[in-house]
DNA sequence: AAAGCACCTTGACCTGGATCAAAGTCGGGT
DNA sequence: ACCCGACTTTGATCCAGGTCAAGGTGCTTT
């Protein structure tokens, strides 16, 4: 081991790439970083629409959203579509591929987007002789295993004002993340994609947004939004349970 | 590296222990597989309805189901409970606390059930000088991320005879996996987690118990269950979508 | 064998959100 | 400027599944 990066070192190489994600906290030294750095490939921008890759495809690369954003879907069998969540700089997708070598979700751009692509054996292989990345790896797929459970609590047991709270609150704090208003900010998606995430109606959202509005939780102009209580969002959010007032009973 | 283990050597040491899966067609050395089988204990078998870990509890170790069945359950800050998934031998739990090390579930015993305790740090550590193990590590957490967002799909798509179904349907799997019975089996958990699970009421779960065994699809005696057309469960379960026959409009 | 309890079933009714329908808005292309 | 298609809003109506209520069923305790 050679000596640990120093933080302005790590930002020359990967600028606000969301890699420093993945790398940044858990000391890593130059010999190492120079790999990693040499792995990553810049991808030319994906049109607004077109496919970073699609269900049933291979598992090549891991990729980093650098700028723009991106959905995840699924289809069943059947054909219904459900997206699985969105994905914005800092964040990486792709992980749903390692089980079985084959991406079993499709990731869609929903504005120009431009990403970073990690060659996935590359990626293991390094990790074996970097603990820190290792952890770092393990890291995020557990935590892609807790967003994903909450948002089972989300669709199983709280109502349609619930879902759209908490979605909005994520995004705001996704973005506080990233430097960016906590109140203030644009949707890529549309109300549809918003319905389909929620496993609700088109209708309800725009409906709902239209009531949270008139209620002064917040603003919305097409799909520029601002959020204006965030204390009673959070309540909303949090409504349904058998905690609160009023109750939702459903287990035996 | 030293010789690498035969099958029965395998056997020898973790016996049908849930452990196999994690470690066995990768290629681990006779040095190797000695470290992982000092850091699995065994640990008192935990009574019906206690927990094996709660929210909130530091991560520590990973667990292997042995024997019996346990449950998953996240409560939000708002009281309400949320199951997200059942276990049975050969699976394990405790992966989502690695990105926080902390369990944001609690793990709770559905019968007297055995398991293996295997040290977090120890395994990490392994899985560094193991690169076999630590594909296996990774291939576990991606196939978690995999069923929840399958899961994500029938709680957001499908209607109440398709989920309860498709719950079926994937116990029958299991169950087959570990050599029993596709078709005859015995639910350890009540109506209501079966309920609290898949987001309904367990009256639901009652009347759809009684409907699918008036339809010849199962048959339903207290908690012993015969699955009597697989295939047809199998429509069932994938109805729903805009693919099939009778469409469920959900996104613009 | 009676009582107590946890779990399950069944029926009657109600409601949140889906579905259907019909305008309204906006951005991009010619 | 105008048109076109994609997206959004709003209203009316419907229904799957939740909620409420009242018994069953069967196991454990005494």
């Amino acid at each position: 081991m050679t000596a640990v990066v120093s933080f302005s070192d790590l930002k020359r190489v990967c600028g606000n790439c969301s890699l420093r994600e993945l790398c940044l906290p858990y000391g890593i030294s130059a010999t190492d970083l120079k790999q990693l750095e040499q792995m990553v490939q810049r991808l030319s921008p994906i049109a607004r629409g077109k496919p970073l890759f699609q269900q049933g495809d291979p598992l090549r690369s891991i990729f980093a959203i650098r700028t723009g954003s991106v959905k995840s879907v699924t289809v069943a069998e059947d054909g219904a579509e459900q997206i699985t969540g969105f994905h914005f700089p800092g964040e990486l997708v792709g992980f749903d591929a390692i089980a079985a070598d084959v991406h079993d979700c499709s990731v869609v751009a929903l504005e120009d987007t431009s990403v970073c692509e990690i060659p996935f054996d590359r990626l293991d292989e390094l990790s074996g002789s970097v603990p820190g990345l290792r952890r770092q790896l393990m890291r995020l797929l557990s935590r892609e295993i807790q967003q994903d459970q909450q948002m089972l609590l989300l669709l199983g047991k709280k109502g349609s004002e619930a879902r759209l709270a908490a979605f909005l609150l994520s995004l705001s704090s996704r973005f506080v993340g990233r430097g960016l208003s906590a109140s203030r900010f644009h949707l890529s998606m549309s109300r549809g994609e918003i319905a389909n995430y929620l496993g609700l109606a088109m209708e309800t959202i725009s409906r709902l947004l239209a009531r949270f509005q008139q209620d002064g939780l917040m603003t919305v102009d097409g799909r520029e939004v601002t959020l204006l209580d965030l204390p009673r969002l959070h309540v909303v959010a949090d409504m349904g349970g058998e905690g609160g007032g009023l109750t939702r009973r459903r287990e035996g």
